[in-house]
DNA sequence: CCGTATCCCGAAAGATACTG
DNA sequence: CAGTATCTTTCGGGATACGG
């Protein structure tokens, strides 16, 4: 789940509540309908997601994370903070090795 | 740095101090000559990982974590105890998704 | 001992078009 | 609206062999 771009910001937005497949498409700039039902499903199937179908004309399908989601997001929060600290240091080393390359 | 299986056990090896290249393959079951100096690489020059040759015959080549090398362990350790507490959660979810799919 | 150089492969991502 | 189906491509990982 850490290794996926998507899973960040899908949970990222559902944090914030209860979200249609429409919403969290528009919320996710670059996604495709593939990836993000993908995304989706993989998250429910590991218990992280909700998903509530409504049997209505045109269809409404509803996506909220579950305890457990929001026990996630707090991890991926936990390595946002850690990157909004550290990751400067990691560009610098990163340019530091280039210079000495060139 | 998070998606790579290898980062995970190189820097916790790492992390009970300075090893050299032939230690740490051996610690890491599996892992090949390639995929070890391609992990030590990329640790290096994000700055995590501090590499020091001595120039003798045979060659001796040793790694510590830097600081920054040692934060990121504690980041680990961090999803290390979240995944020990929630995994198994996971794991259930997914074998309920099986059962009815059955 | 400490690596490089190649080649290969499968899984995952993306683009695109279509449907109940 | 909320997806599926299909095709293509990319890319990281692994196996193997060789070298200073």
């Amino acid at each position: 789940m850490l290794s996926s771009k998507w899973v960040y910001l899908t949970v990222g937005a559902l944090r914030r509540g209860r979200m249609r497949h429409g919403e969290l498409a528009r919320k996710m700039e670059g996604i495709t309908p593939k990836m993000l039902t993908q995304t989706l499903r993989t998250l429910e199937r590991d218990g992280l997601v909700r998903r509530e179908i409504f049997p209505v004309i045109p269809p409404r399908v509803e996506y909220e994370l579950t305890a457990l989601g929001h026990d996630l997001a707090g991890l991926l929060d936990q390595i946002r903070q850690w990157s909004e600290v550290h990751v400067p240091d990691i560009r610098s080393a990163r340019l530091a090795a280039q210079e000495g390359t060139l």
